[in-house]
DNA sequence: GCCGTTTTCGGCCCGACTGTTTTCAGTCG
């Protein structure tokens, strides 16, 4: 059983208590699927390393419900949950997504009319039967109807790729008006998480009236989900919610610090307060006597908390407070760092442009230096390279550099090689083509689903390899696509330590690997990263910001980086 | 049911919007 069933089923009984109304333990349930949602280290590896006791060291997991986890992971079942799901049989996974309905209008659907699914909500909709239940109405339905016909068409969250460019738009937009004083994208765009459920825009503005309606106006909006003086919610073509939220001028910082969130950090911010006697909300930060003490800038806030500044991308409750408390925060790599990347791909293979085109798009990214890194032969599919076309790429590269040079362009090419790493961890190039090569990256792109020690045997063969610089996209998970392969991730980073090698964290807006907590554990580890484009493609330069910004998410500083540094710089520290 | 630089017992974040209500419950973030 893996963490996201247990995640699950731990959901779904804070949705029964929620339902019976019990307090705070629907809280605790909730907090905890979070948690394990997020861990990134499979219980059951927990459980097995360090029984029950390890399993309670888990964030949110107390006695009660490690034992629960115990029992699911021994037994795959659990006899509490099977109790709560005989008492009321509810397929809460067929009401997932289904916006305004909650677990007190579940339960009664299912107390008064016996559904239990969305097929039953379906019938009873259609037949008219909501409108006449108690509490429900004519409204209820129509939206409940809503609701059923857009979340058959979308589902689930969307790529940090795919929505800040559109958030950006439509941030741009508003801005035009003149009576947006400030226009900010908040939320998880701007913690700059992975995938992101919904925009919030924040705008700081004296007539939200006519913000308000140009806004549920955009083009995008396909539904007003909710429309008022100082919060409207709309839903876009492309499925996702967008909520505007206007606020006056003096609580700029504390609205922005609550709707970037993330929800536990603001949980833990305000509790900070609370034991103060103070109260904090979006409009600021009260003492015991209700005068505002802070609220308008987000670093005037942490301060009047006893706390540094905390860059939203490390606002996850993940440590972040204690560190900010004891001037122990790192000082990240910052969105203009980085000098080179280091896997580019060209029509040599499977990429669009040219090994120039390339480089003058890099040049054009600011950059000093790429790497052109095309796939190897057992890529047929990609036209990967052998020895003796890799030899004849380095001779273009050479006359490709004579003539950027000439040009006065101020960007490096380098030779490179994706070298595939082969079944048995042996590569797919010979060692004494990669050894003429100034940095080598090896992945892995076959074979995905060998068990974990043989994987993760494989990978540490290829990383043993003295010509192996770094590992490119180390886990080959694509975003809600494709499942990483099954690697013990910290014998990786540990043997990543002792080989000196390199591991990248790709910027590929549906790879993003390694993901953030990963890059943590590296971090911790003084293990060195490299943020590659991983570009196919001159627009693809494009991409490094995510990389970035993912790397910000573990914590990572610019010394760790090592594609931040100068060339040659970069160039000593590999293998 | 969890948790602790106030605490191992007694707390547990806070506000906007909607719909069905005549003062509030449910949902969401």
């Amino acid at each position: 059983m893996d963490n996201q069933e247990i995640a699950r089923i731990l959901r779904e009984i804070g949705e029964y208590l929620e339902m019976d109304g019990v307090p705070f333990k629907p809280r605790a349930y909730e907090k905890v699927a979070d948690a394990i949602g997020d861990l990134g280290t499979e219980l059951r590896d927990i459980y097995a390393r360090g029984g029950l006791e390890a399993l309670e060291k888990v964030p949110g997991v107390g006695v009660s419900i490690a034992e629960k986890i115990e029992e699911l992971l021994k037994t795959g079942r659990l006899k509490y949950y099977e109790g709560l799901k005989k008492k009321m049989p509810i397929d809460f996974s067929s009401f997932a997504g289904l916006e305004g309905l909650g677990p007190k209008s579940i339960k009664k659907l299912y107390k008064e009319l016996g559904i239990r699914n969305r097929i039953d909500l379906e019938k009873a909709v259609k037949a008219g039967k909501i409108r006449r239940l108690e509490g429900f109405g004519k409204k209820s339905e129509e939206k409940i109807l809503a609701a059923l016909e857009f979340s058959s068409k979308f589902s689930g969250r969307f790529l940090l790729g795919d929505i800040l460019p559109l958030s950006e738009s439509i941030k741009e937009r508003l801005a035009e008006l003149k009576e947006v004083k400030r226009i900010v994208v908040a939320g998880s765009l701007r913690r700059r998480k992975e995938t992101i459920g919904d925009v919030d825009i924040l705008v700081i503005s004296d007539k939200p009236k006519t913000v308000m309606g140009k806004f549920v106006s955009l083009k995008e909006v396909v539904r007003v989900l909710a429309k008022g003086e100082t919060k409207s919610s709309v839903k876009l073509k492309t499925g996702i919610d967008v909520d505007l939220r206007v606020v006056p001028e003096e609580s700029y910082g504390a609205a922005l610090n609550y709707f970037t969130g993330s929800k536990s950090h603001n949980v833990s911010l305000r509790e900070m307060a609370v034991k103060k006697g103070w109260k904090l909300n979006e409009y600021g930060l009260f003492n015991t006597k209700g005068k505002r003490i802070a609220g308008k800038t987000e670093e005037e806030l942490y301060k009047a908390l006893g706390l540094r500044y905390i860059e939203p991308e490390l606002r996850e409750d993940a440590g972040e407070i204690v560190a900010a408390k004891s001037g122990k925060l790192p000082k990240l790599i910052g969105y203009g760092d980085l000098r080179g990347d280091l896997q580019t791909q060209t029509d040599w293979t499977d990429g669009t442009a040219s090994i120039e085109e390339m480089a003058l798009a890099a040049a054009k990214s600011g950059l000093e230096y790429i790497v052109i890194t095309d796939h190897t032969k057992r890529l047929a599919m990609a036209h990967g390279l052998d020895a003796k076309r890799l030899a004849e790429q380095g001779k273009e590269i050479d006359s490709v550099n004579r003539k950027l040079r000439k040009r006065g362009a101020k960007i490096k090419v380098l030779k490179g090689s994706e070298c595939d790493i082969l079944k048995d961890g042996t590569l797919d190039l010979p060692d004494s083509a990669l050894s003429k090569l100034d940095v080598v990256g090896a992945s892995i792109h076959s074979y995905f689903d060998l068990p974990t020690t043989e994987q993760t045997a494989r990978l540490k063969k290829a990383m043993s390899n003295p010509n192996v610089d770094i590992i490119f996209h180390p886990t080959g998970r694509l975003i809600q696509r494709r499942a990483p392969y099954d690697l013990d991730i910290k014998e990786i980073i540990s043997f990543a330590n002792k080989t000196k090698t390199v591991m990248e964290v790709d910027a590929f807006p549906d790879r993003l690997d390694l993901k953030d907590e990963y890059i943590r554990l590296c971090v911790e580890a003084k293990v060195k990263l490299a943020i590659d484009s991983d570009a196919h493609a001159p627009l693809h330069f494009d991409y490094l910001p995510y990389g970035i910004a993912q790397a910000r998410r573990g914590w990572a500083k610019k010394a760790d980086v090592i594609n931040a540094w100068p060339l040659e710089k970069m160039l000593k520290s590999l293998k």
